[in-house]
RNA sequence: GGGCGGUUAGCUCAGUUGGUUAGAGCACUUCCCUUACAAGGAAGGGGUCCGGGGUUCGAGUCCCUGACCGCCCACCA
């Protein structure tokens, strides 16, 4: 029998092979349209997967993201919609070069001593080696995603689109070059974005030190001012002490002059309201070079600037004696000689938020440094209305969860322009050239070969890279071909963009998917419509929708970390329970709005889930088998669609086509609004709770192949059987992909009418198929079933011993009642059905709504036997106290 | 400092626009190896829906308020 089925459900012994298959297959491509388009017509539904780091493995958050996009995908593809899912990996900077470069420091060398073009040159061999692992695992997880265009974000084609985007952006003058405060990480030896930086909670102190105030001829008065630090070392840079003007205490040193401790200069005493009154002294250093606030206090006040770090932090030229210390070994020394001095005036603990960087964790250093910037307000206007509703409610861009419309909104109002050069080797390099005779700047397209100010070929190239997500930012345009969109080449760019739906973590909101709304919508904005007309925002941006899914995190809710140890490999978990039933766990418990406890206790359940719907589809074929050898044989015919029972059909095929009906509606209902959680869980209840525990148990009355059998009634019955347990498949295949691909060829025998059930259409209600008097019917039967059951626990009656029962009800229920009696005591275990206008006295029975039953049982105690019980009963509930 | 989310069974979570007796999975108890499945079947036990007030015929659900947990943004030296 070709679709026999092994007797165990052994989930790795059939995902490989069609993981395999659907890549060899390539089932899930999805060309760029040509002339004669056979899909023509149909609605695109587009998501770009968010690239993963070409450094990464597959960790939990992102086999929950792929699970729930590659469901909306499957879904999608089986509604017969043109879909695409474009895969790739992002070539994160900082990250890999880190990576790199331990390797080669563990050879001995540095990346310093290979030179910029051998380092790059390495980087790019380990990603040919190592680059490839995480699309790897996707594969094996049965991602459909289109691998015939999968794009590394450092590509030639890409890279052209980077470059098109920064030149234009500098013609527009919306890309400045200038000395800021930046934050800087001293080990990765580049500034970072703001959003580089994370904030922890530390436990510091707050140095307060004493400045000479000075007279008019430069003498010491004897007067100090205190000012107070978290950082003493920055005093070297100092150019002046803020105080608010209105504060009394030190109205009589306006216009004075202080002498700066440990570096004989002198240096101004000015007024600010930004100063505190309350905060430490109310006198604050400045250092412009050295603090956000005290650079803006510097320009307002035309105060110089004076940097005392190096790119590693450590003390420079300008630092005096200090010159070469670790900025942390120079603040011990400074607090020290100051308190030589009798400058100290106080310790005092103080808890402050300090920066680190993201990627390191090294505390960042605010420093003025020069770099590149995007002017950010026009492109953030344009990001605002994208999402913001217009007068008429609409909005471009939807959120889901809508909660994260008002955080993003409340971002993108108050925020500050971009710092997108970093001082790496290892990205895309700003195309900007330097003119060491008119120090002038060059940017262009083609690398040029002159100034174009002074015509000097001197020229060098900018050797910062630009930010990671500057590229990243891009993809929505640039992988449909921007900036490349002529009439001959815009077939991609014109069906795909905008893309339907983004699925993404909370935690690359800003990162990412803000900058992808104002790039996207800048740029694609340029770009006409197919008919030449001009692009509205509606149309301008990168995608219509952002789904933001849950964190994962451990059963105990603790964050996966490694120093934690508490990760959870994928990869290990699939191996051990297959990739549907923990594909099934994250889809169960992607409820929105909380993060995800995973919990294997659930992956187990669904293993078993799995097990159930493989061990359903046993019992299946061995019944069509045993019909086969009568004659009996389904149409294929039958299959494929949903199907619709007659009046005159059994309650119980009435009753189960109706139920996939709603089991059908209520899944599409819940993937529409992206509720994964609910559709998996009416699916399991469908499949389990009424499929397997009630239908399944009362077809196997019905499937009688003996010479006296009504042959016609017994292949009804089984093309039922056949046709929703097919659809069922086809419901849970998004969910199940595997499972249900192997055991939906089975059902075929072979001869499947499609290469994939992905590649069938997902099951939709019909109200022709939603039978409420068959779902009401069926209710009563079972409730009677039910109580039934319950009676006899209760009265101990024997499991294998058939009853009679008695039934109280009215006359319609005793017809139904009636009607499907051989399901009542098959399933109840009843061996005979009394009708009665009263339960008879002493038999023991339940009331329920609309009936009464009795079951009719003489009890007869083994008195030993139930002394030993009760005895072991005792003895248990004495242990437990 | 500003904002957001959460608090429902032992655990993890659902609970649509307010409407009968608040649900599921896991765990637990009892019985059953009934020829699809013991990764199973059947029947059970278990809840002051965080506290307090209010609106309502009716509140887990709406309003106010408090507590606790978590997250994000800002970053006064």
């Amino acid at each position: 029998m070709p679709h026999d089925l092994p007797k165990a459900y052994d989930p790795t012994a059939i995902e490989d092979h069609w993981a395999e298959y659907w890549v060899r297959e390539k089932l899930f491509a999805q060309p760029t349209p040509g002339k004669e388009d056979p899909l023509g017509g149909q609605s695109p539904f587009t998501i770009l997967l968010p690239p993963p780091n070409v450094t990464g493995n597959l960790h939990m958050g992102h086999m929950f993201e792929h699970t729930e996009s590659d469901i909306l995908m499957r879904w999608h593809r089986m509604r017969g919609e043109r879909v695409l899912w474009i895969p790739g990996t992002d070539h994160a900077g900082i990250a890999t070069q880190m990576l790199v470069e331990r390797q080669v420091v563990s050879e001995g060398s540095t990346r310093q001593k290979m030179g910029r073009e051998a380092f790059v040159e390495r980087v790019w061999k380990w990603r040919e080696h190592y680059g490839g692992t995480i699309l790897n695992q996707m594969k094996r997880l049965g991602a459909s995603v289109d691998w015939n265009r999968e794009y590394f974000t450092m590509d030639e084609r890409l890279s052209v689109a980077v470059r098109e985007a920064f030149v234009r952006l500098y013609e527009q003058g919306l890309i400045y070059r200038g000395a800021y405060i930046v934050n800087w990480c001293p080990r990765c030896q580049t500034a970072i974005s703001d959003l580089e930086v994370v904030y922890d909670e530390h436990k510091g102190h707050l140095w307060e030190i004493r400045y000479p105030v000075h007279d008019d001829s430069g003498r010491e008065t004897g007067e100090y001012l205190t000012i107070a630090t978290t950082r003493p070392e920055t005093m070297l840079g100092d150019v002046a002490v803020a105080i608010h003007p209105q504060d009394e205490r030190y109205t009589h040193l306006h216009g004075k002059k202080l002498g700066l401790p440990l570096m004989n200069r002198e240096i101004p005493i000015i007024l600010d309201d930004w100063v505190s009154r309350e905060f430490g002294t109310g006198a604050v250093k400045v250092t412009p070079a050295h603090d956000p606030n005290d650079f803006a206090l510097g320009e307002r006040h035309h105060l110089p600037s004076i940097n005392v770090m190096d790119d590693t932090a450590h003390i420079n030229e300008n630092g005096g004696q200090y010159a070469g210390l670790d900025r942390f070994a120079a603040r011990k020394e400074i607090v020290e000689e100051l308190t030589a001095q009798g400058l100290l005036a106080g310790i005092k603990d103080h808890v402050h938020n300090v920066g680190h960087c993201d990627r390191c964790k090294t505390i960042v250093e605010p420093r003025l440094s020069t770099q590149w910037f995007v002017k950010i307000q026009p492109l953030a206007d344009k990001a605002i209305a994208a999402v913001r509703p217009d007068a008429q409610g609409n909005k471009a861009i939807r959120f889901v969860p809508e909660m994260y419309e008002k955080t993003y909104l409340n971002w993108m109002e108050n925020i500050h322009d971009w710092c997108i050069s970093r001082q790496l080797w290892w990205g895309h390099r700003i195309p900007a050239w330097h003119c060491p005779v008119c120090h002038k700047i060059t940017v262009a397209r083609q690398d040029p070969a002159k100034c174009a100010h002074c015509g000097s070929d001197q020229i060098t190239q900018e050797t910062d890279v630009l930010d990671t997500w500057f590229s990243s930012g891009l993809l929505p345009v640039s992988v449909f071909g921007w900036p490349d969109i002529t009439p001959e080449n815009r077939a991609d760019f014109d069906t795909f963009y905008p893309t339907s739906l983004l699925v993404t973590g909370f935690d690359i909101l800003f990162f990412w998917v803000a900058r992808m709304i104002m790039l996207g919508c800048w740029f694609s904005n340029e770009v006409k419509m197919s008919d030449g007309s001009d692009r509205p925002l509606s149309e301008s941006v990168p995608f219509r929708e952002v789904y933001i899914h849950a964190l994962v995190r451990d059963a105990n809710r603790e964050k996966m970390s490694k120093t934690k140890g508490n990760v959870i490999d994928p990869i290990e978990i699939v191996k051990q329970y297959g990739t549907d039933a923990v594909r099934y766990t994250l889809a169960s418990m992607a409820s929105p709005g909380t993060d995800i406890a995973f919990n294997v206790a659930r992956t187990e359940g669904y293993r078993a889930f799995a097990n159930k719907i493989w061990n359903a589809a046993r019992f299946i074929f061995m019944n069509v088998d045993r019909a086969a050898e009568v004659g009996i044989a389904v149409d294929p015919a039958a299959l494929g669609t949903m199907p619709i029972m007659g009046p005159d059909a059994p309650l119980e095929a009435r009753w189960i086509v109706s139920e996939i009906h709603a089991t059908s509606a209520s899944v599409n209902h819940a993937l529409e609004n992206y509720r994964f959680d609910e559709a998996a869980n009416t699916i399991y209840q469908f499949f389990w709770g009424s499929f397997c525990d009630w239908y399944l148990e009362i077809v196997k009355l019905r499937l009688d192949f003996s010479e006296s059998a009504d042959k016609f009634a017994t292949k009804a019955e089984l093309t039922t059987l056949v046709s929703v347990f097919e659809a069922a498949l086809r419901l849970l295949s998004p969910f199940m992909p595997f499972l249900t691909e192997e055991i939906w060829h089975a059902v075929y025998d072979g001869a499947p009418p499609a290469k994939s059930i992905a590649l069938t259409r997902f099951p939709q209600a019909s109200p022709a198929g939603l039978d409420a008097v068959a779902s009401g019917e069926m209710t009563l039967v079972q409730s009677l079933i039910v109580e039934v059951r319950a009676l006899r626990k209760e009265i101990g009656v024997e499991e294998k011993a058939a009853v009679p029962i008695e039934v109280r009800a009215d006359a319609v229920l005793r017809e139904l009642a009636d009607k499907n009696r051989d399901i009542i005591e098959r399933l109840a275990r009843v061996s005979r059905v009394h009708f009665v206008e009263q339960i008879s006295a002493g038999v023991s029975k339940h009331h329920a709504a609309s009936f009464d039953v009795g079951v009719v049982y003489e009890r007869t105690i083994d008195v030993a036997a139930e002394r030993e019980r009760l005895t072991r009963d005792v003895a248990k509930y004495e242990k437990g106290l």
